[in-house]
DNA sequence: GATGAATGAGTTTTCATTCAT
DNA sequence: CATGAATGAAAACTCATTCAT
């Protein structure tokens, strides 16, 4: 019998073993000998489990997401205000623990923005939902709970657009000294018009 | 005097004779090679006039924004109510006339989140910068006609986000159907707010 | 000994489960990959039995060429003359039936044409001579049945030579629109020689 | 100005630099790296004047071929009988002086029949037809002379074809002990049948 | 100042072969 | 015996950059 392997732990072991190379370079920098080499295996063998880069990021992904999601979770049940919700949710765009995370997600929009595959853009949509999904549910729950008005859940679209375009000027321009701060007052202002007026 | 006039004129020239050639390939995908025959010029010209290809696109951007200026402020001059203007001034996510100005943007944009140079980013802020007083500017002068509140002035940066974002989501995720439709209810939305009721 | 004979059997089936793609590819084109799991054995197991990827073919050709030999002797045996019999024979080249044996073949050639080796040529020459053997003894009972004269004996080296002659020039060259055609014309021709006169 | 170079001189340079090469080895066994290296230009140089390795190989043989014809018109016109003229003609497969050319030949004709490319196709279409014409002018000679009958030109094919065969017999198999000897034995049992007698 | 020929480092990709299980 | 995971050498090809003219 030959080696069995698992395939799926096999993928994961390679991604997770250059995931800092990721974190520091644009895929497009990358080369496959470099990352073969970090993984500790031969170039083929990047071959015998991802088709290209891309794949590999999106393992890496995958599986960060995942503790991420655990923390975020956690993070969210101390929370016991709405607004006090989305402000952790958000957090996700300044915060010091995902700092990897989102230099991968960097990387997904801009080849998203530059040379788009399908599989690329599944990908983002995938995700871009749940956490849409997500969100909505906070929001959702506020309204339930009476602390926000029932016209807030058309808010969220805003808020998450506000959020990512913040974001994104925080990387591609000076103009953002301070993301958090930016971040927080805009959704203070939202919840300004969200809140319930006792 | 005259040389550099002239020198700047070339550049110009240069810049403009690949323009569509921008506007369908991403700067990663263009070629020296490509962009110099496109130009009509030798290989060994193009780096007599610019550095690099961002440069290129830079001089593009810079003409094809002065035009599009023009049309914008005489736009803007048919628009009577402070949200009319809003609404023109966010159109250059979604309209048809600046199409190839946005394919440029989106260039930019992924350059700046996967290999940020100083360069760019100044570029990028220069041109946040002005943009954002000018709208600003709009909302300034709804405030002084008495048509919004005082406190939407801090509003202008949350809209400016949340419209960026909202056209990055749909360029990189197929989350947003229609663009159009989601940036004029995001706006019609925050002047619900920013309204003075009468 | 019953192993030696199962060795045997066993190499007979991994080369005919993959004939196919030796009739479609050219052996170059073949990797040891596809061949094993066309076969559905471990690429191991390719070794275990074969040295390279031209044994694989000798073997299918082997198989193939019994089969080839028991039809060509029937259709012959329908044959009275000898020019029909040396007809059936050169349709080789060109028949419906042994198309899979003719693109087997032609990679035979143009192995031994650019990198050949002593196996091949062995190969080669067994087959060959085999055929020529054949059809010289075709001719001779045509002698001695008076169809034919003496010397015909000599023109069967040509004939062969011719047929083959323009069966490479049919595959290497746009110039033989209609090979069958060609064959036995070429045939006719030198039977017109070869007959005895009444 | 840059340097003008007369692109179609430095073609010729190059394949002649490296013919020697070619003749040793088949295409399908050089590497761009060994033909720039033995060429004595750098990689991306052979790429500006050859898109693939086959180009240069029918430079080299449009160079020899030019050559072989001023030799072969020669040698031709210092034959005064037709039959000598036939022989001089068919000893392409043979002679000393063609052993280069013949082993590009065989290069050729086994890409023809392993993979076939369009290109190759038509070159060899080209040679051949320009071959067989020039044979079928001699025989036309002949037959004008009065020393072939005139059925005699229906016999050019075979001619042709049947030296193919032999000469591809004498490569791929280890039948054809002297080629030189068959080939003239069989233009003369044609000859024998072409002949006027008188 | 303009040119474009030359370059070679660097990249992706393939695949025969080995060998631990 | 059979397997198939791992490998790395080798190949094709690209392209920014230089520099002689």
């Amino acid at each position: 019998m030959a080696i069995i392997v698992d395939k799926e732990q096999k993928k994961r072991d390679i991604a997770l073993a250059c995931k800092d190379l990721f974190f520091q370079n644009s895929v497009k920098d990358l080369s496959i000998s470099t990352i073969a080499a970090t993984a500790g295996v031969g170039k083929g063998t990047i071959y015998n489990y991802f088709n290209n880069k891309e794949e590999i990021l999106f393992e890496i992904v995958n599986v960060l997401l995942r503790d991420h999601d655990i923390v975020k979770r956690e993070k969210l049940s101390r929370e016991s205000t709405t607004k006090g919700k989305i402000k952790v949710f958000s957090d996700f765009f300044y915060n010091e623990e995902d700092l990897e995370l989102r230099e991968l997600y960097k990387d997904f929009v801009a080849i998203s923005l530059s040379s788009p595959s399908k599989e690329i853009k599944d990908f983002q949509t995938n995700h871009a939902t749940y956490y849409h999904s997500w969100m909505k549910g906070i929001v959702q729950e506020g309204i339930e709970k009476n602390e926000i008005t029932p016209e807030s859940i058309n808010l969220v679209q805003t808020i998450c657009a506000a959020n990512e375009g913040l974001f994104i000027a925080s990387v591609s321009t000076n103009r953002i000294e301070n993301l958090e701060r930016e971040i927080n007052l805009h959704i203070d202002a939202m919840f300004n018009f969200m809140e319930r007026k006792k």
